[in-house]
DNA sequence: GCAAAAGTGTTTTTGTTACACCCATGT
DNA sequence: ACATGGGTGTAACAAAAACACTTTTGC
């Protein structure tokens, strides 16, 4: 079959976040890029699509090379398209965000990859449009935490209370009444209680929790309510 | 400066999903495809990101150039890599989605661009996965919508509650206590009321409203109420 | 004078916020 | 025994839902 003529082919790259959370604030995994241009600087995660791979397939295989994360959640951001963001060639980037438990990466990703991660708060100067792409993927994570219980991809298996109102705090940068909070989580049917006790964090003990993974996918996309006063919330 | 060599090129293309209100039913707008393959199909308003172009960019011009629509609301949905999916050559579809007043472009688009309206309930097979793109579109408008005054936009300048009503009924394919509705709307602050009265619907006539732009862009991003149970949608 | 659509208010129910004390345990 | 963080209940308030009648006017 005859080609589209004329039309200009372009490099069609994508870039990850890789949101993570150490139990006291925001973190991303940043990388330093291996390559020319701003070889040494440093970047999100990406690379380009291959032929006969598509964007979502490109975006989990980065991922997976450049970090060894994989099976997390990835979600499409956006398309990035400025004819001059990379000056090196046209390229257009599907941005994605990922978010993971960064406890369970943290020594395979300095080790192995020399990935490190940044506190949300302060972070360097990146390549390209990288830092427009991480104020972008905040602002998406805040606004779609607000309804939906994303942050639990942040979180261990088990988790306590405590922890998933430190990641809430953190995240919207705000302190929660606990017993108004605990009341928000547990009437969403999300969570499990066990009887196991997370000793590490106080003489007592916290109980752990874990998601209700029926009820988890069942309600991923209703509108749950996971912060006071959502109608105040920018994005 | 060098390129990156060995790198797959691909076409980056831009498809947009006009939608428009005709006082009954939401509908979107549909062209002809003037090319091979799949010339005289039902397509998508679509085009290729030229050189120096953003995807931004493109996506206005190809709005203008394929229906004369220029200066409504716009926005990114999802990009769209398969790597098959238009068969002629790897194809990256920047998928955008758009909101016009219907009446306003009525007349010109049948006599000078061949488009047509087709109502978003029964509309013809379209090429390659444009179909995948008005689904994906219709579920991020009824997310949105549901937060956001962006139904607005399918309106006119002047429009009647009665009107506005219809819309979001026709939107979420439910019946909404008028009572209701219209405490909600009136509390959000966006409306303005006019003393002029729209006697077409009715013989008593319904008064007229306006968006107040001031409050209408200030509040766009804040979460306000549109629908009942919200909390019962899914995406 | 009646049909057809517009407009309006109150009560009930539900959900959200504010708020303070006791508990368990390691030291 | 005390310091530290964990856990819980209730009352006040605010928001949403349910609900029905009157108004206007063209025919």
């Amino acid at each position: 079959m005859q080609k589209y003529s004329k039309q200009t082919r372009v490099l069609l790259a994508v870039d990850c976040i890789i949101f993570g959370f150490d139990g006291d604030e925001l973190k991303i995994l940043l990388i330093k890029r291996a390559f020319n241009p701003e070889k040494g600087n440093w970047s999100l995660m990406g690379g380009f699509v291959q032929t006969d791979e598509s964007v979502d397939q490109a975006a989990n295989r980065i991922l997976k090379d450049l970090t060894g994360i994989e099976g997390v959640y990835l979600e499409q951001l956006y398309t990035f398209g400025d004819p001059h963001r990379d000056p090196t060639e046209r390229t257009a980037s599907v941005c994605h965000f990922a978010l993971v438990d960064l406890n369970k990466y943290e020594a395979q990703l300095s080790n192995d990859y020399h990935a490190e991660w940044f506190p949300l708060k302060r972070f360097p100067k990146l390549i390209f449009d990288h830092n427009d792409m991480v104020e972008m993927a905040k602002k998406r994570i805040r606004y779609k935490a607000a309804f939906h219980p994303i942050l639990f991809e942040l979180l261990p298996d088990k988790f306590t209370l405590p922890q998933l109102q430190n990641l809430y705090e953190s995240v919207y940068n705000t302190t929660i009444d606990k017993r108004n909070f605990s009341k928000r989580v547990l009437a969403t049917g999300l969570l499990i209680k066990l009887t196991e006790k997370d000793k590490t964090g106080s003489k007592r003990g916290a109980f752990f929790y874990r998601l209700n993974t029926q009820n988890y996918y069942a309600k991923f996309q209703a509108f749950l309510n996971f912060i006071p006063n959502p109608d105040t919330l920018r994005y």
